[in-house]
DNA sequence: TCAATACTTTACGTTGACGTAAAGGTCATA
DNA sequence: TATGACCTTTACGTCAACGTAAAGTATTGA
């Protein structure tokens, strides 16, 4: 039953300590403590983890926390669940939607990226 | 040859004017002017939607500004373009990442989903 | 002619996501 | 015992990406 310390996770997932102080500031996380010292459990590194795909994502960390919510078993009662399908259904519009702007992007740059080496090549023949 | 006002624009793409404004202040367009009033080409409304696009992959104005500009012909020393072509395989390599993590979230949505609809079955006929 | 509508610039305000001291506690080891 | 290597809290600072007046210009229709 490993733990860690702040200063591991932030090595491990290179961001700051004080970024990792300012996610339980909002309350995105909650290690709990030995005396003073954050100790956290797997399953708060995981819940980091969760938190740094959403940033790659664009996402706030209010909507991280929103999403890593949803994990959450407990507190389920029918019309909670109901508002959580359809927020799950409004972030998997937004994920497909990025995934077809990724697309365009990736192919946008492959282009980009032959027209360069098309035009190193042309220079390199290209004597005037 | 269609051409667009400021307005347009901003319903057209769901954003105000100030944004597009803003844009313009750090150099990402610069329409042509009629007197004052900011004239957009097709050109320019096309440089908005891959402004846009890069917004929605959680890129800075000033990284979309370099992007942009990669699609630029003109100024191509050998130099920039050896440049350009290693800003596009960082850029490829973000993006291939974000491709796992939507592939991750998209998983992990199903999942909650899935879960939540088991829950509301069960409380469905669960009535304890 | 006057009111509405759409455009402009200038400039200060706001929000999110941290950065960056400053000041202090705890523990190992040289 | 004192020097690092960690940890803590408090609190002001910063930067990007706009928001939000405020004040003015230009055109159009009743």
């Amino acid at each position: 039953m490993r733990e860690y310390s702040i200063s591991q996770l932030s090595k491990e997932f290179q961001v700051t300590t004080r970024t990792i102080r300012h996610y339980e500031e909002r309350g995105l996380v909650a290690p709990r403590r030995r005396g003073q010292t954050r100790i956290y459990s797997p399953a708060d590194r995981t819940r980091l983890k969760l938190i740094l795909r959403g940033k790659r994502l664009g996402l706030s960390l209010e909507d991280s926390r929103e999403i890593i919510d949803m994990y959450e078993p407990g507190k389920s009662n029918i019309d909670q669940l109901k508002k959580l399908i359809t927020a799950i259904q409004v972030q998997r519009l937004q994920l497909t939607q990025q995934l077809d702007d990724i697309g365009s992007l990736l192919k946008d740059l492959n282009q980009a990226e032959a027209d360069c080496i098309d035009a190193l090549k042309s220079n390199r023949t290209d004597h005037s």
